[in-house]
DNA sequence: CTGAAATTTGGGAACATTCCCAATTACGGG
DNA sequence: CCCGTAATTGGGAATGTTCCCAAATTTCAG
């Protein structure tokens, strides 16, 4: 139970004054006698005030409040994604509430509710795995609420996105994969609602298709990002009759896991089977062997994204611009690929 | 510029009855025909009203929310406490602020602003490690705001806090070492003001001493959590006439970093030199070599030092109580120590 | 039907602040 | 010393909601 914090109106009842005159102290107001000034923000710092951010927020119809709504947080993307935009945010005088989606359509409808509800100035999403409908999200601009999308963004929405060169990126890492001699590169591939999958897997295809390797349907398999059932598709692609020599999974955490699946299999990495991911997340380099990858400015798309809202925010919504940034992303070559 | 949202006065105007009884329709409030309630639902959910949190808080003086204050982000420990923390609190109807100290003092005090203006319900509070005055932070206490510790916990306040048993940890930990045969452990210890590293380095001198191992103060260097700075301490250490066998880091990414400074020098762990940390990071089990290490129950300190806040929350100020939960730890051997 | 009780509704204060407009005070030139 | 102007201050509406109390309406027993 809090108790009752101290208010304007306490100052100005101590120092006989109006309500009017504290406030005006305490905003640095030009209308006010300096003595006065003075007075209030002696007795303001004696009764330690704390201005109450909730009902400036009402009155001022502004609440210096952003929103981030991500599918979860023990991914290390997110985590760093929000570490940028934080510091974006702070540096311009805005909060932040995170909330996670957990991968649940059903969560992210609650979740844009809270961000409703809180009455933030903006909104940063990056959707779940499983969202195809979007009404949800467009509460926001129905609203004047501006909202930018970073790395999983929706097509049907014309705001601005931040996101990176999938389609590059994968096909620089598929063609390293060739030039060190792989033919028969397996793709862990995400799934087909996310734009990013798409591309990735298109960059994945066109660089095979570059070097005139065929494309084995049996090597690119769809998965859900479920971590839990990287064992059963790697068990599946070691058994096939006709095996591959390099796998390439959608991002880092999946990578990992197949490296773990392989040693456990006594596989050697790279000589029998080569692995690739795509982030660089921050424990890639330490793996053992280490984890070759596409590495992405991830805290650069947080504070982007960040920079791209709070312009937003304080535009008129008929002068909102839906600019994409696309950021680029760069080939870490590391053991696991040679 | 966020345009104007529905408020309860539009609802009650298109319906042509009173603020109050759309309040009530809205909040499941007994005293209200069931007719005018299902009619207020129907064109609340048509206009996609959302209710004002701002305008409730203020006047129910309560926000459900609380704040979390941490050194920073980066890390991976402190985003497993959050994750643990946002879990239960989200569970409990709570949202959750986050501001970053990044390890500055005066940035803490400016997070205790943040969060007295904000009017969180209540804080979960890690110290920087340069905090050795903790006014700013009494003055939650003096407002009737409930503050739960973790981890880095003050010693003057009385509150509840949640750590782990750092004494038993550094102690199982350098006993292991010394059972498979090192005598020269060194120990890069934390800052001395934050209670966790004194513990283990007590932890760590008991097992010392337990096996008649005479301390040796040189293998003993405080350092102050700045990575950049390992680098130095290990040189120094591996160029003593009488070089230590076996380092124990204050954490795991100063041992990660221990590990990767001692493989650039061809130094062979663990048989020339054997590495451990403390925390069990998530990525500990996959560098090379798998770090040797204490697991603590990250997102368990999160949640239950959430729990106990809530539960302070809900009683009256006199009525607090300040328990201090200790967590236990678990030795977890893996290749940089056998 | 009547009147009392029960149900339902409305009015308005309260929450802490900003901001506009009006009122008061201070200042300075003639 | 008076009056116009500038500086300073005060009053009160407005923000969106809850909640108390009173008023209005409905219900139903007699």
């Amino acid at each position: 139970m809090k108790s009752r914090q101290v208010t304007i109106i306490d100052i100005a009842k101590a120092l006989n004054i109006s309500k009017s005159t504290v406030s005006r102290a305490l905003t640095n107001h030009p209308n006010i006698n300096p003595e006065t000034k003075k007075a209030v923000l002696e007795l303001a710092q004696e009764m330690d005030y704390q201005r109450n951010m909730l009902s400036i927020s009402l009155v001022t119809n502004k609440t210096n409040t952003i929103g981030i709504i991500v599918p979860e947080l023990v991914n290390s993307y997110f985590s760093r994604v929000i570490i940028g935009s934080q510091e974006a945010a702070y540096r311009a005088g805005y909060n932040v509430i995170i909330c996670q989606s957990n991968e649940n359509y059903d969560q992210e409808i609650s979740n844009v509710n809270i961000m409703l509800s809180s009455r933030v100035d903006g909104v940063l999403v990056s959707m779940t795995k499983e969202t195809r409908n979007f009404d949800h999200l467009k509460r926001f601009e129905k609203k004047g609420i501006p909202i930018v999308f970073f790395n999983r963004v929706c097509d049907e929405m014309i705001v601005p996105k931040v996101i990176v060169d999938d389609f590059e990126g994968a096909f620089k890492l598929t063609e390293h994969l060739i030039e060190i001699g792989k033919r028969r590169i397996a793709h862990l591939a995400g799934p087909d609602n996310l734009i990013i999958s798409r591309k990735r897997k298109e960059g994945y295809l066109a660089a095979l298709k570059k070097h005139q390797i065929d494309i084995d349907e049996e090597l690119i398999i769809p998965y859900d990002l479920n971590l839990d059932k990287v064992k059963i598709y790697v068990n599946h692609l070691i058994n096939l009759p006709n095996k591959p020599d390099a796998i390439f999974a959608i991002n880092d955490p999946t990578a990992i896991e197949v490296i773990q699946i392989l040693k456990s299999k006594k596989i050697r990495i790279p000589t029998d089977i080569a692995v690739a991911g795509f982030s660089n997340d921050n424990y890639s380099a330490f793996i053992d062997p280490p984890l070759t990858t596409v590495a992405q400015p991830v805290e650069e798309i947080g504070k982007v994204a960040t920079e791209l809202l709070i312009d937003q925010i304080n535009r008129d919504v008929k002068d909102w611009k839906a600019i994409t940034k696309m950021l680029d992303t760069q080939l870490v070559i590391r053991n696991s690929t040679q």
